[in-house]
DNA sequence: GTCTATAATTAGATAGAC
DNA sequence: GTCTATCTAATTATAGAC
């Protein structure tokens, strides 16, 4: 229709939004999450929300830092979603109450990412090599939720609960199979012809994980 | 030194190579595994091998035809480390004998994960939205595995062999769970302080693959 | 705070000497 | 087949009118 490409608006508008900051970090979640930092471009993630490519400079001191506060953002998400799942001090639970938590925290960061498939696929775009973004995202927000996992399942292994597995690879055994199916969902759509973000798929999902770790949930209670 | 960033000798030197274009091939690899294939630059590829950027255009059509051959080229390598490892007719083989492949075959796969990370990475790059590319990686290279992985699973699942889970979901649990450590190698080493490629690492943690998915194998035989 | 115009850099691809 | 030089297009960031 003529409209350059570029530009959001057909005619000359002056708009001004209150909520323009947050438009513009779920826009970058997105175009961070699907095509990396160097992919994403800003002129994409302002036109995802009719916005001006140069707005971003103003309401962000750049584009790292447009990055940062998305992601920031983002883990505060998984926070509200996932608190309260793990009892703070594992050792003071129950076994079985411990392994109930666990299961539930499964089964809601399995929710989690089929809703935001943002989280892991800006992790695999960071983690293939060290860099002072790694460095951020790994310890503000990836190790505190690795330290809670690796002792809630290291309490249940020693009480002979779940498989003799390290919790190390555990940790990346869990993320990676609740992540992978929505992290690639249009190759799921391609080659399973269904969609994973289908609510069906997401409750076989996440029962197949507890099933798989927790083997002793259905046996012992 | 005075050095060009762009130029790969500090001196005026012709070399002619036989093998240049498997190198650029390995190298594509790596730089597109590292930064899918907007993100990866035709000058980074053949600078890691001390070639000039124009011979990518010389010894492929474009960028993109280069991708595909690292692509056909990487596939290769899996189909040569998984030959053999899963029975051409399931319904033949004695269940037992095609859980000892089944395993076989997710100890080979976890091993190619850890030495390819490039696999994963690329298809996480690839299939996060719709696109000529991701439809012919699909079809080409990764149906034939999802349909012998999915046959061998629901005849093990049938005969009551392993956890019923829905052979589709079964999949990319397997997939995630094989290669997200390798896939995120650097956060790896900065979370958990060790390096995943270790053989020791590799071992444990195909072992536990093995063991959550396949627990009959050690109670049954 | 929105918007246009543009500066500085880098990308993939090509021309042509060797 | 290698290499230099360069073209066109796209990138982030900034200047300045409104």
């Amino acid at each position: 229709m003529g409209r350059k490409a570029d530009a959001p608006h057909n005619v000359r508008t002056r708009r001004a939004r209150t909520d323009i900051r947050e438009a513009l970090l779920k826009s970058a979640l997105v175009e961070f999450g699907a095509n990396g930092f160097d992919g994403a471009s800003t002129r994409a993630i302002a036109r995802r929300v009719e916005a001006h490519q140069p707005q971003i400079n103003y309401h962000f001191e750049s584009k790292e830092a447009l990055w940062a506060a998305s992601v920031d953002y983002l883990f505060g998400l998984l926070g509200e979603a996932l608190d309260g799942a793990l009892p703070a001090d594992p050792a003071q639970a129950s076994t079985s109450h411990l392994a109930a938590g666990f299961a539930d925290g499964i089964r809601r960061f399995v929710r989690f990412a089929a809703e935001h498939p943002e989280l892991n696929q800006i992790m695999v775009h960071e983690a293939t090599a060290a860099s002072n973004r790694l460095t951020w995202i790994t310890e503000a927000h990836i190790r505190p939720g690795f330290d809670a996992i690796g002792l809630a399942w290291r309490t249940l292994r020693d009480a002979g609960w779940v498989a003799p597995i390290d919790s190390d690879i555990l940790y990346y055994l869990l993320v990676g199979a609740a992540s992978q199916p929505y992290v690639t969902a249009a190759e799921v759509r391609l080659l399973a012809g269904r969609d994973p973000r289908d609510p069906e798929w997401i409750d076989s999902h996440a029962e197949a994980l507890v099933a798989i770790l927790l083997p002793g949930l259905s046996r012992n209670e």
